[in-house]
DNA sequence: TTCCAGGCGTATC
DNA sequence: GATACGCATGGA
């Protein structure tokens, strides 16, 4: 990890980092571009300012402590994706995913936020999604605990315009609050398990249960399949995914998800 | 106007 | 277990 404290602010020198790609790629829907180098956004109650020049990034007054403890997990910065790209590069469809994105990285975030956007997401499109959450944090001034929102009801989640999904946050929140279900014991069952676990929330289904696996829990081998990902197993992986992604078809999956949304030219069918 | 968006619940077979 | 359909909302 090579960064370092100037004033207020930590200097880090990173590769394999692209803020664009990895904040605005739809796995995260909290991250505001503010200038053209420039993020702003949150991890739990966490504020932060980040700048990206090449290789170079700021993180706006932040101390040595929280880029310890925050978010050099947050952002995934002990993990090496000079070699799991090269990895996935024995494939060629994800040597090309690789090398038209390859400043992707996986945010290591909160499973209950993930929980409450993924089930946003549903038949939803981004803008409409970041909308949703921009709203929910604002009346609570945060992201509301699932405690907090265990308090609403459908009706009362009308300021949302959530649409059918509000009956769902509600249902969520009551399993989370009340321990019914429990990330803690969730992270010690296996995919499958942990899969079948969260499915038994309400507007949790297959897809929205692997992406608390993957963005939440950091359960790497969790691969959403949204009509995107459907379509490029559809062309290019009818027997699944490849044997070099193996134990990490989450992230090659990230790298798939851009890929393909930004070429849509590329699928025959 | 119609279609679609990081899906899922329900009904039906 | 597979398949068809409706679903709130808003932008294109």
């Amino acid at each position: 990890m090579n960064f370092e404290r100037y004033n207020n602010d930590i200097i880090l020198y990173q590769e394999d980092f692209d803020l664009d790609e990895t904040l605005d790629c739809g796995q995260a829907f909290r991250w505001t571009k503010i200038s053209e180098k420039t993020y702003c956004g949150y991890f739990l109650g966490n504020y932060l300012e980040i700048v990206q020049e090449s290789d170079r990034f700021i993180l706006r007054n932040t101390s040595e402590e929280s880029m310890r403890n925050i978010w050099i997990k947050y952002f995934d910065l002990d993990t090496d994706y000079g070699i799991l790209k090269q990895r996935f590069s024995q494939d060629k469809t994800l040597e090309q995913a690789c090398r038209f994105a390859g400043g992707i990285r996986l945010l290591r975030q909160d499973p209950w936020e993930c929980l409450c956007s993924f089930i946003i997401s549903q038949n939803n499109n981004i803008p409409r999604i970041k909308g949703i959450i921009s709203r929910l944090c604002s009346k609570y001034d945060q992201f509301p605990t699932a405690q907090m929102l265990s308090n609403e009801n459908e009706e009362t989640l009308q300021y949302l315009r959530s649409g059918f999904r509000a009956k769902y946050i509600v249902d969520a929140a009551a399993k989370i609050s009340s321990g019914i279900i429990g990330f803690d014991h969730i992270s010690e069952l296996s995919y499958d398990e942990a899969k079948k676990k969260l499915m038994l929330i309400k507007g949790v289904g297959p897809k929205v249960a692997d992406c608390v696996l993957l963005y939440g829990m950091y359960r790497t081998e969790a691969y959403p399949v949204d009509v995107w990902i459907k379509r490029v197993l559809e062309n290019f992986y009818p027997d699944g995914m490849p044997e070099c992604t193996k134990g990490y078809e989450g992230i090659a999956q990230q790298y798939l998800f851009h890929y393909i949304r930004n070429n849509r030219d590329i699928l025959l069918k």
